[in-house]
DNA sequence: CTTAGTGCAAAGCGTTTGCATGCGA
DNA sequence: TCGCATGCAAACGCTTTGCACTAAG
């Protein structure tokens, strides 16, 4: 993944400081652990690829617990959940908004999921007004077919 | 719901008769009964919406039957799948694609659903190309807070 | 006649929850 | 100290699957 990893772990840490004040919701490692775990991942992430990782990094968390702190973190906005489709949910930090989001190519075939950017959508959206409704974010997720599917079916084919 | 609801029987038959046709599997009652279900659903619907129609209109279809059903419609392109958080997938009809599609608002509070069009980001992804993708669809999610949300939220901070 | 499709119930799997224990405030 | 958060395992809900039976081709 070619993503710039440049997160601003300050800002993230922060982000989660202010929901749980604000929630009164208490500091406890766990959280802290989470979250820099999930800062660590430079892809999309499943709950148990956290919990192998934060293992293997000899923190000892159950998977209720990730699970519980990964719903709080996709609350306080610090993480995004996409469903797609046969596989587990996937999380992903929210990076800065200021620079441009990204959006999701899914082959129908495979699976495989692709990031992909696209600076037009993205102020279009920006600066869509909706009646009485207040956008926070967006996903926007193209299906269709990858090139190694489609080259695989072309030989089939032959 | 708006939606006009003017969809083409004929052509959604036909589209069901070729994909099987090509897939060589049969063509069953079940399947067509299925089908028109969900061509008789105003809304997205969720499985179960469709099995209590199905038998309320005293068509007895076992539910396996019926996801069976509906996945083989997802795979033909005549439905599309949603999943929301905290939801059972819903699904919905893919009217004509000559006229232009439609997007998902979605609140963060209560989870409802609006559908919106815009024309415009529409055509863009119709333009777009990918290098070695095939785009087939898309489905633009907007998360944010509905106005009767908002609306209490203000109340209750008062 | 062959074998894919169906119905039923049971299994599967990701996710949530209940309860006793531990720890942050 | 007080009560929220955790760990564990059990429960949950949607979805898939195995098997015997039915019916499409």
């Amino acid at each position: 993944m070619g993503r710039n990893r440049v997160i601003d772990r300050q800002l993230v840490y922060c982000a989660l400081e202010k929901f749980l004040e604000q929630k009164k919701m208490r500091r406890t490692p766990e959280r802290y652990k989470v979250l820099d775990q999930a800062i660590e991942m430079t892809t999309h992430f499943k709950v148990d690829d956290l919990c192998e990782q934060l293992n293997a990094n000899s923190f000892h968390v159950s998977k209720a617990t990730v699970y519980n702190t990964v719903q709080l973190l996709v609350e306080a906005g610090i993480l995004r959940r996409h469903r797609f489709a046969g596989q587990p949910s996937q999380y992903e930090i929210v990076v800065e908004q200021a620079q441009t989001n990204h959006h999701h190519l899914i082959c129908r075939e495979c699976g495989k999921v692709k990031e992909i950017k696209d600076a037009a959508i993205d102020n279009h959206l920006r600066q869509t007004v909706y009646r009485g409704f207040h956008p926070e974010y967006f996903t926007l997720y193209v299906y269709g077919v990858c090139s190694s599917c489609s080259r695989r079916k072309a030989k089939l084919s032959k």
